[in-house]
DNA sequence: CTAGGGTTAG
């Protein structure tokens, strides 16, 4: 049995030396700091590195480093303590030309320089580093030598080549380097091999504990992370703010809200609140739970706040449908003197987006290019280009698309779905084919549930079938939503038998396929498939949503069957609890309107709780012109006109409103558009359209 | 001189 070795954790003198309006003085036996208005000497600390001379290290630029040096006889020490002082400071150049005077290096000299680029987080010249340490051979590297060293690994292969130096020197009894090495194989997802390194080591500390879980949460081994939690608790121990840390991201994907409570009050109760990344997690953990509010609280007491702080807010409000508020907090941002980020501007794109703000987008898209984030990384571009897809600026987002360095599903994603979004159909399926032809792209779940749609929309069924074999190739057919985009497809598409067996092969659990499948058949007309399925959905013990009424009543509409969209109607809001949109209200309008029931439908319209839409008094104007109304068409044109005056189709209606009930000197009062107004507009076209429309329609029909 | 933690499409 060895002995677990043991070392007591050195005061850093670093801490006590340069600081503004101070003078440092070191002796041979401590250190004193002199106030340099009130002349106050303070004594710092003991050092147990003697150093003869007298110093002083007022500043922290290198010249001081040379004056420091020169004359000593313990340089290795002084070096050591003002490299770690550069390090501190962030100023990893003044630490590498400190580090550089000295010939003779010792491992803590080594070390420090290490170190110090890990905390900068320039993980291949620590690397780098580390391979010059060895080729000095006459040190070894020691106990301190690996921890950072294995946090600079980024790739697992180098970590492997590391874990054998660390057993060939027998430095695995180290709880910090074991613990390190727990951590390195969890995060690269190896959770058996780190969990039998945790479970050999004879003495774990919190980090040690902390390692193993958060390898647990970042990997959504929910059952596991609990075990630990459970084990930290066996053992006397207590949640600390890292555990924590670790833990809140994994409760807010559990959707948890419980645990996470029971987590705040434990943080109030240790008094962490305080803590800025405790913090930050709680917000995120908020925002993904949906409680808006209770984020906000958080972050407006929060007294000091970092970037992370504001892009987590930033980021909550844009998730929980307040862009308004997110953009409003990026200019609070700027205007305390926060940098926003990479990551701020991709919380505020979506936020822009959510908006329809063209100009700030642009604006946004400056920003980034002149910081050169977009050629820095694909998540900024493939936000960019989400923006302007998601305003309907598609040539601008092929733009952003072309112009990055590298291309992922989600880059590809994010175009096809810009395309499917905006009715582009066959762009959209432009774009898969150029994305089946690279090597390195895989299509993913993401990618099926546009590309499908585009084909239903298109009526592509050879296309269609080929996207269902490959989904089935890859097993995606078993995802409730890839499932429901392939017996839409083939819904829309016009094969119902299809459809209908593939239907019976999915999980049916959620409203989804149901809603599909309801939606197909209505589309084609079969009213009473609809109703029986409805039926099933609800036999079935499926609660039916606000789609699935927007559906039936649809299918109910235009099948006439009036008494069964009344009571469906009804059931919604008694029996369903939900609170009709104006899709709903339109589907009941039409219903009535079709039915003859035009005063009814008049009557309806004035009792609804919400203001109409163009599409609520245009399935009036509609049925008016079925059912020969002339009078209540021309006040729903009046209506509509107030609404959406630019649209052509309600003038031709109220044009052949007036035409068939022969009222041909009416037909002068239908407002015409100013067209010299429009001209530069994207509308100017269509709306020249419409003028011929209308005579052509009305007049040849007269003749 | 050492670990462990946070934000990324639909």
């Amino acid at each position: 049995m060895w002995a677990f070795p043991f070392r007591l954790r050195p005061t850093y003198a670093s801490k006590f030396l340069p600081k503004p309006g101070y003078s440092c003085v070191v002796l041979s036996t401590h250190a004193l700091r002199i106030n340099l208005d009130t002349r106050e000497e303070e004594t710092l600390l003991n050092f147990e590195v003697p150093v003869r001379s007298f110093t002083k290290l007022d500043g922290v630029k290198s010249e001081h480093a040379l004056c420091v040096v020169s004359g000593n006889s313990n340089k290795n020490a002084i070096i050591t303590r003002l490299v770690n002082r550069y390090a501190f400071l962030g100023d990893i150049s003044s630490a590498r030309i400190t580090f550089n005077q000295i010939q003779k290096k010792d491992a803590y000299l080594w070390n420090s320089m290490l170190a110090a680029y890990v905390r900068r987080g320039s993980y291949n010249e620590a690397l780098e580093c580390y391979r010059q340490f060895l080729l000095s051979s006459d040190v070894q590297p020691d106990f301190y030598t690996f921890p950072p060293l294995l946090k600079a690994c980024r790739s697992l292969s180098d970590g492997k080549r590391l874990h054998c130096m660390v057993l060939k020197l027998g430095y695995e009894v180290d709880v910090f380097v074991s613990a390190s090495l727990v951590h390195l194989y969890s995060r690269n997802g190896l959770l058996d091999i780190a969990r039998d390194i945790f479970d050999c080591m004879p003495l774990r500390d919190m980090g040690s504990w902390n390692a193993m879980l958060s390898g647990y949460c970042q990997n959504e081994n929910a059952y596991e992370a609990l075990d630990i939690l459970y084990s930290i608790k066996s053992e006397g121990l207590k949640m600390d703010s890292v555990t924590i840390c670790s833990v809140l991201p994994m409760v807010a994907q559990l959707n948890d809200v419980l645990s996470g409570l029971m987590i705040h009050v434990h943080i109030i109760k240790h008094g962490l609140e305080f803590d800025l990344f405790v913090n930050n997690a709680l917000i995120n953990m908020y925002a993904k739970l949906g409680h808006l509010a209770d984020g906000q609280y958080i972050f407006d007491c929060m007294v000091t706040k970092d970037v992370v702080s504001w892009n987590s807010m930033i980021a909550a409000c844009e998730q929980n449908n307040d862009p308004i508020t997110a953009c409003w907090l990026f200019r609070r941002m700027l205007s305390v003197g926060e940098k926003p980020d990479l990551l701020t501007m991709v919380s505020l794109a979506s936020a822009v987006a959510q908006v329809n703000d063209s100009q700030s987008a642009l604006v946004l898209h400056c920003y980034c290019t002149r910081r050169n984030w977009l050629s820095d990384g694909i998540v900024i571009g493939n936000a960019v280009m989400d923006m302007y897809a998601k305003l309907g600026n598609l040539n601008d987002a092929k733009k952003v698309f072309d112009c990055l360095p590298a291309k992922d599903v989600i880059s590809w994603n994010t175009l096809i779905t810009g395309y499917t979004q905006n009715g582009l159909a066959s762009e959209a399926l432009e774009a898969y084919w150029l994305m089946e032809k690279c090597e390195y792209v895989s299509p993913n779940h993401g990618t099926w549930v546009n590309v499908l749609p585009a084909c239903a929309a298109l009526g592509a069924l050879k296309e269609g079938m080929r996207f269902h074999g490959l989904v089935t190739k890859n097993g995606l057919f078993a995802d409730v939503f890839v499932g429901t985009c392939v017996v839409d497809m083939y819904g829309k598409c016009g094969r119902l038998d299809y459809a209908m067996s593939l239907f019976y092969k999915i999980s049916r659990i959620s409203t989804v396929p149901w809603n599909a499948m309801i939606s197909c058949h209505g589309i084609h007309g079969h009213a009473n498939q609809c109703v029986e399925l409805f039926e099933e959905m609800l036999d079935a013990g499926v609660q039916p949503d606000y789609i699935t009424f927007v559906s039936l009543l649809s299918a109910c509409s235009h099948a006439g069957l009036l008494d069964k969209g009344k009571l469906y109607f009804q059931m919604m809001k008694e029996k369903c609890g939900l609170k009709p949109g104006l899709k709903h209200y339109g589907c009941m309008v039409d219903l009535l309107g079709r039915a003859g029931h035009l005063e009814e439908a008049y009557q309806f319209i004035k009792d609804m709780p919400i203001h109409p839409d163009a599409s609520i008094w245009g399935a009036v104007l509609g049925a008016c012109r079925v059912h020969g109304n002339a009078e209540l068409g021309a006040f729903a044109s009046e209506r509509l006109f107030e609404v959406d005056s630019d649209n052509v189709g309600y003038y031709v209606l109220l044009s052949n409103i007036y035409a068939s009930a022969g009222k041909w000197e009416l037909i002068g009062d239908v407002p015409t558009v100013d067209y010299s107004e429009m001209k530069h507009q994207p509308g100017y076209i269509i709306n020249q359209g419409f003028k011929n429309t209308c005579n052509c329609g009305i007049f040849l029909k007269r003749e």
